[in-house]
DNA sequence: AGTAAATACTTGAAAATGTCAACTATATCT
DNA sequence: AGATATAGTTGACATTTTCAAGTATTTACT
């Protein structure tokens, strides 16, 4: 007396037709999958995307980094006090502008990096495993288009 | 002496081509706008899908809504607590399993539900006004495969 | 039939995340 | 020079997420 699936019994209703909703659902899944990927390198989604930030030698400061990722900056402090007490990055203050720090990773933070990239390209092959990689382009095209 | 926006100075990262990282921002981005759309209505976006699916009339149990909108069975116990209040479903006990409830819009549980789909469908056509209806129509589509 | 195991809902707590206001230091504007 | 704005930080508070435990009921097993 298995009973069918919620999936399979609201899959027609009006809300599984929302944009918003399917973002919500696919963010969700995702980064549950993420986290639970990132745990063994002692990252979370958030460390992850500021390290990536930092591994990519634009410098971001710390309000950009609030900025792209949308965070508040207050959280932003949070996150690089952990990656710094990591040592995977440092504050590099600016030298043009002695309010703001710039945020660089260190070696360690290259190779935290690239074992963490390693698992979150995995995470996303499996996540968009229904489709194709023409299909996947276009997907990253249509968001990258809405989200920027 | 303005400066890029951190989305121009890091669009092409490596973090801007993830899709986890499109779908993160653009939950973020939508769920934000919907609360604030919502607000009006005595509605957050939590309630609002618990309320769409109440509308339904398929007559969903809590555990089911929990699947379906991936929360916790804990936090529909509040979200159908605080619609109840507002008079806008029931708890139905499930005459075949005493252990379930169905929840069920009242008819001013409809009506709000009727105003608040006109509130999400605007915010909707609002977040997604980069793309064409065509596009629009892709990405849901996409979207539906990756989450179901 | 009777017992064990599983499920639905509820409650409460802890951890993570989000939001906001205030503060210091520095930079920009006029 | 003085007013205004910005970057980072701290701390408080609200919301959301995640868990563990409890009760009632149903299902599975013998």
């Amino acid at each position: 007396m298995a009973g069918k699936s919620s999936v399979e019994r609201f899959r027609e209703t009006e809300l599984a037709t929302e944009i918003e909703f399917l973002l919500a659902r696919a963010r969700n899944l995702g980064i549950i999958h993420a986290n639970e990927a990132l745990a063994d390198l002692g990252l979370r989604a958030r460390s992850y995307v500021v390290l990536s930030l930092a591994v990519s030698g634009l410098q971001p400061t710390q309000r950009e980094l609030a900025d792209f990722v949308n965070l508040d900056a207050s959280q932003i402090v949070a996150i690089v006090d952990d990656l710094e007490r990591q040592r995977l990055v440092v504050r590099q203050p600016a030298p043009h502008d002695r309010r703001t720090n710039v945020i660089i990773a260190t070696d360690e933070g290259h190779s935290r990096y690239t074992a963490a990239r390693k698992v979150t390209s995995r995470a996303e092959r499996e996540s968009l495993s229904e489709l194709s990689q023409h299909e996947q382009d276009m997907l990253r095209e249509l968001l990258t288009r809405v989200v920027f």
